[in-house]
DNA sequence: TTATGATTCAAACGGTCGTTTGGTTTTACC
DNA sequence: GGTAAAACCAAACGACCGTTTGAATCATAA
């Protein structure tokens, strides 16, 4: 991730990832992280302004790719003659096991998301809600043609609970370690099958 | 909370528990937290010895009652003819469900826990395991003896992952809200009963 | 080759952190 | 009421933080 012919700003955006998925956001320092991504200390500053920018061009740099393949998979279900809340889940959970299953950094990133969704950081909140809301927005409004009978707010909280669940789900914090004789793709992809028949459920309650 | 009638360490205990679950434990520093508690700044390391310890003590305050719980009604299931797996898994749920529904600062306590979760902290996890790591043990001892056909790595990995589920589950952290017409009480009966029949499937799955 | 803009660098800035100090006040007991 | 321990307090310590500065270095196009 580190290695010479990477930029300085890619350097640093994969530095950043893996101390922001180790120690979080606050404890991770622009001294280390600067001296791992082996770049002078006031690089951060020069390339993205500040260490509150780097975060959200840390997430910039998953998801803007992350939300477009979500995006263009509900697409291909809602052409469909009769979707099922399944495959609307599928189209919102794949995309995140694929990072999951990457291997040049993405695995670490959803780590990071994880960390992300724990903190409750306004400021990051209000960075993902500007820049990715429009996705979520867009499956609510899938889910909702498929559950009438869920008022608005019911409906966006229970996505909300579905999104923190994948993302836990996907991240490497205490998730069930795959059997040896299972591969960590399949081992992933049963997770997510787990994952979409959970939240088909807990959509469909009452 | 931090009334005059409580005493400088349980004021101390009541702001820590506060502003762990509001800006985690690297965020919440002693000069804001000896403010809200009103004491002296220096009295965090006069009564506690570190911040790190009063870390620890946040923790021993609830989870040795809570422990204790699990435990007595683990025996009392137990000592039943025919235990099922979801009588094992209530008498895991079931105080957690309790502290989170207190009044006194327990259902904060939930959300510093789920914190702690998602942090990764090395040296509290070392704490924790020190110290409640026996619990852990005697319940995987009582899901073992249900399922004998699990080995104990595996066995071990899903009892982590439904502490977290719980955890975060019990956590306000992007929570199916409740509706109005139900209460809070019932509102997280239902999701330690939704959590219970999830982890019953997840625990006999293959 | 030289001029120009982009990049890198060592050093320092002001601020906040957890912790320690030494003295003052309060408390509890003979 | 005197005394010793416990508790409290203002102030300061050294360390680390994110950020800024201004000069050195590099790349590129005239």
């Amino acid at each position: 991730m580190n290695s010479p012919h990477f930029s300085t700003k890619e350097r640093i955006l994969g530095a950043a990832e893996e101390l922001f998925a180790r120690n979080g956001f606050a404890g991770a320092s622009l001294r280390e992280l600067t001296a791992t991504a082996k770049v002078n200390l006031a690089a951060v500053n020069y390339h993205f302004g500040s260490k509150d920018n780097l975060v959200n061009e840390v997430f910039r740099r998953r998801l803007d790719e992350l939300s477009a393949q979500r995006l263009h998979l509900l697409q291909a279900v809602l052409a469909k003659p009769k979707p099922t809340l399944e495959e609307i889940l599928a189209a919102f959970i794949h995309p995140a096991l694929l990072l999951s299953l990457d291997k040049s950094g993405g695995a670490t990133f959803v780590r990071v998301l994880a960390r992300a969704y724990a903190e409750h950081n306004e400021r990051l909140r209000k960075f993902l809600s500007e820049n990715y809301g429009h996705v979520l927005k867009e499956f609510a409004a899938a889910f909702g043609a498929q559950l009438p009978h869920l008022d608005k707010e019911e409906l966006y909280w229970r996505i909300d609970i579905i999104a923190g669940a994948l993302t836990y789900a996907m991240a490497d914090f205490g998730v069930i370690k795959r059997r040896a004789a299972m591969s960590e793709k399949i081992h992933r992809e049963r997770a997510a099958e787990h994952l979409i028949r959970f939240a088909a459920a807990g959509l469909r309650a009452e």
